[in-house]
DNA sequence: AAAAAAT
């Protein structure tokens, strides 16, 4: 067997190599089910907070120095494959090319056929040794395999970006950047931010107003449209058919959502609908379902409020709009929880000064809304706007909740862990227990983060001794759990942090599983931002009389958030994106695949613009780097597919480019809920062509969001006007 | 299409 090869069923795009793989040898070695903690490598550390420091000074070089070189090498596969590309210094390296203005990107390019790649190659001599020297590490590369104690597969990859020493390293990637510290205009712009501006541009916008809204009036299909009722449930793609194929009472349903809906042309019955379909159904869902009223615990509470119950019902209907189905909540005044603190909601002083540690003084609404039923152990749906602070809503009490039950007994060695707190995104598990294990560490519990991507042996470690709290995502848990290295039957409390998501196709199978292994009697928290019926799978076999939360008034018009969409031919697709990107405050670009990804993140570096991508095609290591270096500032642009679109909260994005429009409402709001983040302002700007409009507006329309559209060209002042820019020549 | 376990 030839030691380079590839995994079978490899996927296309893998622009980084696996340096944690085992080889052959390595797992003649070893037994399935056996530990790796006995190998080597791992020196099973014999405490929590084990930092193999000793050995780890030398071994780091090593490791470095093949990181490099791995690096290098991927490059090299890149450019192999897309050898017409403009190929130049490597993205960490010195960049020698002409200064940008000399290079230039803009409407200078316009002739350039396809717009792609706006800078074809100039020669490729700073990369020469790569072709010629590499050989060393791709074919016969001898250390690999000789090396006798593997250290790739056991250490703790993620202390790399923390690791103080880091600074200290001569290789700056950023600092010794010609064209990073010559760029003058990046200083010199006159305060560039948001206040200033005029704060909603498109009112006064000629040629928005003057448009006589061409694109619908003079539609013929759609005034009249019978397509309508013809085509099979159009509205439904996006959600998972499974909800409505497989329940008995549902296909009885004359499909009442789209059949008697037949203005939605003229919609201002969208505020006085008095009540949203959800009440004029049979609530079939909890009140019939044997195992439920079976089920032992808590039933204890008569005052909990039903899901999809009358309770829910009646303070905000007014808001209570979307057209996508919702579930009833419980609406929580903002105004009427304004005054309490985290301690009248019921948290410990230990927790109340931790939060305060944190930033978080006194509770946001979502917060006061569901601390005290989380604490009285009920079941919870909660829905809160992006960066609404759900992380604290559930992380709080849910270490409240450990401790008490925990009280009085002593933590023992090896205990089974006792909350769960499941994530879509390893990046956002690590951004929950970047926030919930100061809290849990205020009142001596523990949390340790499980998740794939890295070696199992640290997480091995930490549950060997013992911890309380358990942060993850479903593969490592479920992985973990199959090799009896993690009990799950103590656990009293799960948390599915984007419950929604958790709940689509491909997680919803591995979160029943998970959820089977718990206790019955453990309560169950969802969160979401947009919490809807996708969960219902869910809820139907492990909540049990779910109280519903949401923040009354909480709706997407109310945010601190720009929309703008901006219409372009294809062709001018990458020019645009390269102006919209070039700025000083930190910018997100979604795409939607990790190809595009990673072409888009080239192509800025091309055009001398620092950035990075995020996607599954990298390994976890540069996921967590690529990440901090947007979080630090060190690059201002991030190219991400939807594996950020959720959770991840990084400090001041006040741009979010969508280089692809989503095809979901929600995948909408959530990318877009990546900026304008606890009552900051942002824009967000998606680029469609002219035959996506209409799905666009549809979209929009679902997501109950307002966006003016534009023609775009490149070179127009929208654009900077867009970013954020000061245009030259528009008068304010 | 992406994400989530390695192999």
């Amino acid at each position: 067997m030839p030691k380079n090869k590839k995994p079978a069923g490899g996927r296309a795009q893998n622009f980084e190599p696996r340096y944690g793989k085992k080889t052959s040898y390595q797992d003649a070695k070893r037994r399935p089910g056996q530990s790796s903690a006995g190998t080597p490598g791992s020196k099973s550390p014999g405490h929590r907070g084990y930092r193999p420091e000793a050995e780890e000074a030398p071994r780091k070089n090593r490791w470095n120095a093949q990181e490099r070189a791995g690096r290098d090498e991927a490059r090299g596969i890149r450019s192999q494959a897309r050898d017409d590309r403009a190929p130049r210094g490597g993205r960490d390296g010195r960049d020698d090319r002409a200064p940008r203005e000399q290079r230039g990107y803009g409407n200078d390019r316009r002739s350039d056929a396809g717009g792609r790649r706006p800078y074809e190659g100039q020669p490729r001599d700073d990369r020469r040794t790569f072709g010629d020297a590499r050989p060393s590490y791709r074919d016969d590369r001898p250390r690999r395999d000789d090396r006798p104690a593997r250290s790739f597969d056991d250490r703790p990859r993620r202390e790399f970006s923390d690791r103080p020493n880091r600074d200290d390293r001569p290789r700056r990637d950023f600092s010794d950047r010609p064209n990073r510290d010559d760029r003058p205009r990046r200083d010199d712009r006159p305060a560039r931010s948001f206040d200033d501006r005029p704060r909603r541009d498109f009112s006064d916008r000629p040629n928005r107003d003057d448009r006589p809204r061409r694109d619908f009036s003079d539609r013929p299909n759609r005034d009249d449209r019978p397509r309508r009722d013809d085509r099979p449930a159009r509205s439904f793609d996006d959600r998972p058919r499974r909800d409505f194929s497989d329940r008995p009472n549902r296909d009885d349903r004359p499909r009442r959502d789209f059949s008697d809906r037949p203005n939605r042309d003229d919609r201002p019955r969208r505020d006085d609908r008095p009540a949203r379909s959800f009440d004029d159904r049979p609530r079939r869902d909890f009140s019939d379902r044997p195992n439920r009223d079976d089920r032992p615990r808590r039933t204890d509470g008569p005052s909990r409020s039903n899901w999809a119950a009358e309770t829910g019902a009646k303070a905000h209907q007014d808001h209570v709009d979307t057209v996508h189905e919702r579930l009833q909540a419980e609406a929580v005044d903002a105004a009427s929880v304004a005054q309490s603190s985290f301690s009248d909601l019921g948290l410990g002083d230990n927790i109340v000064r931790q939060l305060d540690a944190l930033g978080a003084a006194s509770p946001f609404p979502i917060q006061a809304a569901t601390i005290p039923p989380i604490l009285e152990g009920k079941d919870v749906l909660a829905r809160g706007r992006t960066g609404s602070g759900k992380t604290i809503a559930f992380g709080a009490p849910l270490v409240e909740s450990i401790l008490r039950s925990q009280a009085g007994k002593r933590r023992e060695f090896g205990r089974s862990p006792k909350a769960l707190i499941l994530a879509p995104t390893r990046e956002l598990a690590l951004q929950i227990d970047r926030t919930v294990q100061p809290i849990a560490r205020s009142v001596g519990l523990f949390t340790t983060q499980i998740y794939g991507g890295v070696p199992q042996a640290r997480q091995v470690g930490a549950l060997k001794k013992g911890v309380d709290i358990i942060i993850g995502t479903p593969g490592r848990i479920e992985d973990l759990q199959n090799q009896g290295k993690l009990d799950l039957s103590e656990v009293q409390i799960v948390v599915l942090d984007e419950a929604d998501h958790m709940s689509e196709l491909g997680f919803l199978e591995p979160m029943q599983r998970i959820l089977r292994l718990v206790q019955d009697g453990a309560q169950k928290l969802l969160f979401s931002a947009t919490l809807d019926r996708e969960v219902a799978a869910l809820v139907d076999e492990f909540l049990v009389e779910p109280a519903v939360y949401e923040v009354a008034g909480e709706s997407q018009d109310t945010s601190t958030i720009d929309h703008r969409v901006l219409v372009l031919d294809h062709r001018d697709k990458a020019e645009i994106l390269n102006s919209l990107v070039d700025r000083d405050g930190k910018t997100l670009v979604f795409s939607r695949t990790r190809a595009y990804a990673e072409m888009l993140a080239e192509q800025f570096e091309d055009v001398g613009i620092p950035a990075v991508a995020l996607h599954g095609d990298l390994n976890q290591g540069k996921r967590t780097r690529n990440l901090q270096r947007l979080t630090d500032g060190k690059v201002r642009v991030l190219v991400a597919t939807d594996v950020a679109a959720r959770g991840i909260h990084v400090d001041d994005i006040d741009l979010v480019v969508q280089a692809d429009a989503p095809d979901e409402y929600k995948t909408y709001l959530h990318r877009s809920g990546r900026t304008g983040r606890a009552g900051r302002t942002g824009t967000v700007v998606t680029l469609i062509t002219r035959q996506r409009r209409r799905r666009m507006t549809e979209m929009l329309e679902r997501a109950e969001i307002e966006a003016p559209f534009d023609d775009v060209r490149p070179g127009d002042d929208l654009l900077e006007e867009v970013s954020g820019r000061q245009a030259s020549n528009v008068d304010a």
